[in-house]
Parts: structure tokens; C-alpha cells; sequence
DNA sequence: CTTAATATGTACTAAGTGGTAAGTAACCCT
DNA sequence: AGGGTTACTTACCACTTAGTACATATTAAG
């Protein structure tokens, strides 16, 4: 058997890294939305043309949902990390400050792609808005596993509706997604994040 | 001089109803957002030929900005009125409660074209999109104001910062959008209402 | 050096985009 | 009945869209 992975496999070798041109998509779609980006934003962001674009990664809509893919495993995601804090509060507690230093960060598209990539668009995007419907829902689905095992543990009282709550904390972060398209600053959304923990309870 | 307005005005008669038209490209906007949707999805829905739109109302970014004015002033809206309410608290609750109601109200587009008209979009609806920008703002810029007048009429306490206060308010409003694109129901987001107010100062 | 395999650039397709020209139909006024 | 004015219908425009055929270039293996 031979070596599998990305080491010299037979043919012509790909002439660019497809890992930065995911990521200049990925910045792309981000700004514009899949509607409102075409191929040829994509190939003049990414640096080649149209046939290697389909060759790599299928075709718009495919290389929309590995765009997502990278964004969610970035090394600056703030969602994953916050789940694993010790106590409920602390986990909302840092998704809302998390969430407020990346959507208004200036050195990217702000708000998140997850939620305006495809909010309101064509029929030819249905599908992509349903994924991202679904990413948005998983993310809240997991908070709200996170607080029913705050209540298990006791850090939470028994008296919690864990729904609402893990609800409540995607409204205001989803809301902080459109503040930083608003054009709102990291410290306005830090100030929203502090008075949005005062409703949690402790 | 002849008689001015609506009363047979030389030539012939438009064949529709520029108000009921305007309604069904408000619809369609809503859905599928500016770049989301084409002439054809107006024209379509309006019953119209593309020329009676041009003569109608200009072009596409006009028709858009005279539908979300037509959304604004619809007769279920809610912020205005939440404004007029005797205090602060109350018209928080009046703005949060009518968004629950108005945003997953099954009977219209979920959510609020206003902030899912053109969140991410191309270069071509970037005018629209600060158009939208602006609503959003001005719309937060009320609330500030109103949380002033709480303050100077002691209905709020002076420490209140007024700012964050309409800033937290907005940014829970335009969540509940998401939730509602999302597909979230007027009592799930009622609850999410009542939640977001134990963080209001009373 | 040839062959197989893959990537590339150029040029193309069919369909759809926003927008318009031009002829015709319907109305009011004289 | 005719003229003036407006709206409607049909057909079109130049351009862009997502996606592809094809010939060429570059590599590894035999």
C-alpha cells in the first residue's frame, strides 16, 4: 500500500493552499451573504479561477458549508470553550463576553456568518439557511444541556426554567451579531453583556 | 384650478392598487431579503409587469425603501406605541411582549425586514443596507431618548445608564428576530420577553 | 521517455438579472 | 368624435449569473 494523506499523490500538484482560499471565502461570504456574493467574488478573494474552484469544493453551495465548517473551528471561537466553564454563570458569562470581542472585532466581517450568512434569502439558498438554522439551534440545544446539568449538579436551582434560559442567552447573542453590524464597539457589547447577566439566575 | 389627489386624474387609470402592490413586495422583501429576491418574484407577486413597476415606483432600491416605510407604518406595529407608555419599565415590556407577538406571528414573514432586509448583501443593495442601518439606530436612538426623559422625571434612578439600557432593550429585540427566523413560537419568545426584563432596573 | 493522473487557463454555455423602447389601450376634456 | 395623457403589453437590451468543455501544463510512476 502506498501513503495516503497529502503527501505528493500522483497528477499535478494544486497550486494554491486550500486552506487560505476557504478562508478568504469564508470572508467573503461573511460580508456579503450567500446571496449576495457571486463566483466571481469568491475566485478574485480566493486567487483562482472558476474550474479550480469546482474541482476543490463542489460548487457555491458546498463550498458555503465547508466556509462554515472552518469558521466554526477557528482557534478565536468563543462558543465551545465557554460550555466548559465550571458553573452555569461563568459559561454565560463568557459566551457574552466572548461573543463581544468577536462580533464587533475590526480585524473581520463583524457580527457572524452563522447568522446573516442567509437570513432572508432566494429559494436558491433554502438549503443553505436551513443549515445554518440548524447550527443556530444546535448551539442553543447545547446550552441548554449545559444548564440542565447546572441544575443536576445544583449549581442551578431546581426552579430554572433551563429552557427559557439557554433561549434567553441566544437572543441576546444573536442580538449582539445585528449590534456589531449597527456598527456597535467591543466595549458597548461588553456593557450589554454585563446588564444581560443581571436577569441570570445565581 | 382642477381638483388635486386621488379624484380620476387625466389619462388612463393604473389597473392596481398601488397600496395593496406595495404590500406584496413588502412580503416578498421580507422573505427572501433585497438580494434574495428579483423583478420577477416582485412583479410576480405584485401581478404587474416590470414597466407599471418602473412607472410605479422607480426601481428596485426605491420599491424597497417604500415598502419598509409601508412596514413601518403598518397597523401592527408596536414601537411606536410601546414608546407612549407612563413608564420606563412599562415600555420595555410593551416593546419586548409586542416583538414576541409581531416577530413569530404565523400570519406574516417571521421576523423583522427591517433587520433582515440586507444584513450581509452585495455592493448593489449596500444603500439599502445602510437605509436599514440607520431605521435600526434611529429606533434605538427613541428608546435613549425616552430612558432620559425617565431619568430627568425620576422614573428611572439617576445612576440608570440610559445608554446601555436602550442598547440591551435593542439588542434583545433584534434577537428575538433570529428566534423567530429560527422558528421560535409567540409563547417561547413571551417567555424570553419576561426574562430579559429581570435584568431592567426598577 | 512514456503514460496515467491531476490541475490550470481560456473560452464557452444557457438562463437569469435589472431595466427600457415602442406600440397600443383606456381614460378625461373639449 | 378627436386630442391629450397616462397605463399596459410585448419584446427587447446589455450584462451577470452559476457552471462546464477542452486543450494545455505539471507532477509521479513504470
Amino acid at each position: 500500500m502506498s501513503a495516503v494523506g497529502s503527501s505528493s499523490p500522483v497528477g499535478r500538484p494544486r497550486a494554491f493552499d486550500i486552506d487560505t482560499a476557504l478562508e478568504k471565502a469564508l470572508e467573503v461570504f461573511w460580508r456579503k451573504g450567500y446571496d449576495g456574493t457571486s463566483l466571481s467574488d469568491l475566485t478574485d478573494a480566493m486567487g483562482i479561477n472558476k474550474p479550480s474552484l469546482y474541482a476543490a469544493f463542489g460548487n457555491k453551495e458546498q463550498l458555503f458549508l465547508k466556509a462554515i465548517e472552518k469558521y466554526e473551528s477557528r482557534p478565536c471561537a468563543f462558543f465551545m470553550p465557554a460550555l466548559e466553564k465550571p458553573t452555569a454563570y461563568e459559561v454565560a458569562e463568557h459566551m457574552l463576553y466572548g461573543a463581544a470581542a468577536n462580533m464587533a472585532n475590526k480585524d473581520q466581517p463583524q457580527g457572524c456568518v452563522v447568522i446573516q450568512g442567509a437570513l432572508s434569502c432566494s429559494e436558491a439558498a433554502a438549503a443553505v439557511k436551513e443549515a445554518l438554522i440548524n447550527r443556530r439551534l444546535e448551539g442553543q440545544q447545547k446550552l441548554l444541556q449545559r444548564f440542565e446539568r447546572a441544575k443536576a449538579e445544583g449549581d442551578l436551582p431546581a426552579s430554572v426554567d433551563a429552557e427559557t434560559l439557554a433561549q434567553y442567552l441566544g437572543t441576546v447573542l444573536q442580538g449582539m451579531a445585528i449590534q456589531a453590524n449597527n456598527g456597535a464597539t467591543p466595549e458597548q457589547l461588553q456593557r450589554v453583556a454585563k446588564m444581560s447577566l443581571l436577569a441570570f439566575p445565581r
